[in-house]
Formats: structure tokens, sequence, C-alpha cells
DNA sequence: CGCCTTGGCTAATGGTGTTAGCTACAAGCT
DNA sequence: AGCTTGTAGCTAACACCATTAGCCAAGGCG
């Protein structure tokens, strides 16, 4: 029996590309191990199990995601920084139900948790993209926590297919884009 | 042995109950079950299974949900509208996370199936509140999509524990509200 | 070349959801 | 009332899942 030469990660990642293909819900450690050509139990020895491998799931779409949305703010700013980040976001969304599902799903379970930093690394893109706003100090947090809403909002509804289709959900997303851009944009020095 | 004088409504309740108080994810036939002082296979008289049971939580959160929406609406317009509806979902989301979860993942699954027109009423109170606006005909759409995707994306965060506790979480939710309302009102008429 | 860490295995346990088939309750008829 | 009958709830059984314990060989390192 040849060694198939799995590691943490390596498991992390085929979970996370299996729970983007068949739903968050339906991951199983044997539907990991089938598609690494293992048996289940070989798991064990790369991971805590199916709890700890979500969790490692979750860590990996915060990153992902943080990364996605650094990427489309840089070098941008205004309404082309809110325009791309919105995209950004609903478009890794789209791609990566599963990720995301877990992502938003899981909490840090204590202070070294690595998904602290990871979900924070997207907070910390969604701030750069309103700073451009010149908001009020005390609208700033208000301003996040309703940008973090509608984005997450449209993003789950679109994916779990919340939207009839037969209207068009990308002109739906560049309204919605423009409602919040001039929204913020008439609170920028009131 | 008496008997319990179960049935599917009951049943459903039952698990909806459950449902909101350890989450829909850990909810099982056995849970249910005992929480009903029954053995598990006796739930099959009533009910075809979990997957059907789930469904069924869902239809009954969408049925509850419409219900608030419509009482929150009744009588009153405009921005008041506006914001007894969203209070109203953000309540019931809080109040019965595993019912709204329940109904958020849930696909009609045919042209005859209750939860599509449960679905349909929450829509339909979101309308009216939206009619209050005097929005253009093109803009309704995108419209009733953004105010579901802002209400839904809060209220879910809110009850996955996604935001910070520092901040007033109350005071954010009214700051959205009338972000939301000067939106609209800007594009009133034209 | 041989040790020894360790990755993957088989076997076994406890917990699910689900089906089949029995039994006795309770409603309905005469 | 008593008898009949549909059926609610039961036990037994099966398949599947996550998880643990213990074995065994693969392969890096001396």
């Amino acid at each position: 029996m040849p060694r198939a030469g799995l590691d943490a990660a390596t498991v992390t990642e085929a979970a996370a590309d299996l729970a983007d293909e068949i739903g968050l819900a339906r991951l199983s450690m044997s539907l990991v191990a089938e598609r690494l050509g293992v048996k289940t139990p070989s798991l064990y020895k790369h991971v805590d199990g199916l709890a700890s491998l979500t969790h490692r799931v979750a860590v990996l779409g915060a990153t992902e995601v943080g990364d996605r949305l650094r990427d489309a703010v840089q070098g941008v700013s205004g309404g082309e920084a809110l325009a791309a980040a919105a995209q950004a976001l609903r478009l890794f969304v789209k791609e990566h139900p599963g990720r995301y599902a877990a992502t938003t799903g899981a909490r840090p379970a204590g202070p070294d948790d690595p998904l602290g930093p990871a979900l924070g690394r997207t907070l910390t893109s969604l701030e750069a993209v309103l700073r451009g706003y010149g908001l009020a100090e005390a609208d700033r947090i208000h301003a996040l926590r309703m940008l973090r809403s509608v984005l997450h909002g449209f993003a789950t509804l679109e994916a779990g297919d919340g939207f009839q289709i037969d209207t068009d959900v990308d002109a739906s997303f560049l309204w919605l884009i423009d409602f919040v851009d001039l929204g913020l944009r008439a609170r920028a020095s009131s």
C-alpha cells in the first residue's frame, strides 16, 4: 500500500472543494476520504474530526475571501472600490458556496484561533472601502455593518436560489451597489 | 401503552421549537421523538423523514414570518412601515433562528408546494412597504431585492454572532433603517 | 543496512435515519 | 354493549456515519 502523502492542508482543500460542490451540510468524512483515495479513519491522522475539519474549511474560506477583497480594493477608491469589493465577494460566494457557508457559520474558538485574524482581513478591506467616503467617526461602525449586511444578504440569497430567475440579478446587484454608494456619499461630510 | 395523540402539525411544531433551541443543524429525529415522549420510529407515522420534517418546519417558519410582517405593516406606511417590518423580521430571527434557517434554506419542491405561497407572503408585505415610496416601476424589483438583502443579511449576521458585542447593535440597526429610508426617499419621484 | 517514526489500514463501538412487521388502542358500526 | 377495523406506537433490524484502538509496513535517517 503506497502512501497517499496527505497532510492537513490537502485534506482541508479536498473538503472545501467537496463542500462547494455538494453543499456544506452534506460534507462528510467518508466522502472526503473517498475523494482522496483513502479509507475514512486515515483522515484522523491529519485532522481532528468533522467539526475540526469544517473549522479548517472556514479558516481557508475566510483567508481566501480576505485575499480576494484585498486584491479587489487595491489601487481604487470610492465608488469604484465599493463596486469592486462587492463584486469580488459576490463572485466568491457564487464560486465557493461551501467555503463561504463554513466561514459564516464558524466562530473563533479562542484568542489564538486563526479564524479571528482571517475574518478580520475581510473587515479591514471593507473599512478601507468606507474610508474613501469620509464618514463621521460615529457612522463608521454602522456603515460597516450595513455594508456587510447587504453584501452578505444578497450573496447568500442568490446562492440559495432565493431570487426569481425571470428578472436580471446582475442588474439588481448593480442597482444595489449604486444605492449604497449614493447613500454613503450623502453622508460624506454631514 | 396509551397513545400520544400526535399528528404532523404537533411533530412539526416540536421540531421547530427544538431547532430554535439547539440550531437547525443539530435537529434530529431522535431528539424530536424524545421531546414528544415517543420512540423515534413512531414519528414516521406522521412525517416522511428528517428532510421532509425540515421542509415542514420551513413552511411553518415562512408562514409565521409572513404573519409577523403582515401585522407589522398593517396600518402604517412609508418610513414607519419600513421600520416596523424591519424590526419584526429581525425580532423573529432572534426568537426563532431555527425556523428562519429552515425557511431560508428550503426551496419549493414543485408547483403545489405550500412553501411557495408561504414565502410569497413575506414578499407581499415588503412590496407593500416599498409601495409607500412611490418608486418607478423599473426600480421596484431591485429595491425589493435590496431590502431583502439588508434585512436578511443583518438578521443572519446577528443571529450568528457575527457582530462584535462592544458597539450597540440596536443602534446600528436603526442607522441601517434610516439609511435605507433616505435612499428610497431620494429615489421616490426620480 | 537497519531503526523508528508515522501514515494508512482493519476491526470494533456508539449513534444516526429508516423500514418491516407486530400489537393493542380507540373509533365506528350493528 | 360487543365486534370489527384502521392505525398509532412499539420492537427488531439494517445501513450508514463518525470516531477510537491497535496493527503493519513505508520510507526517512542514522
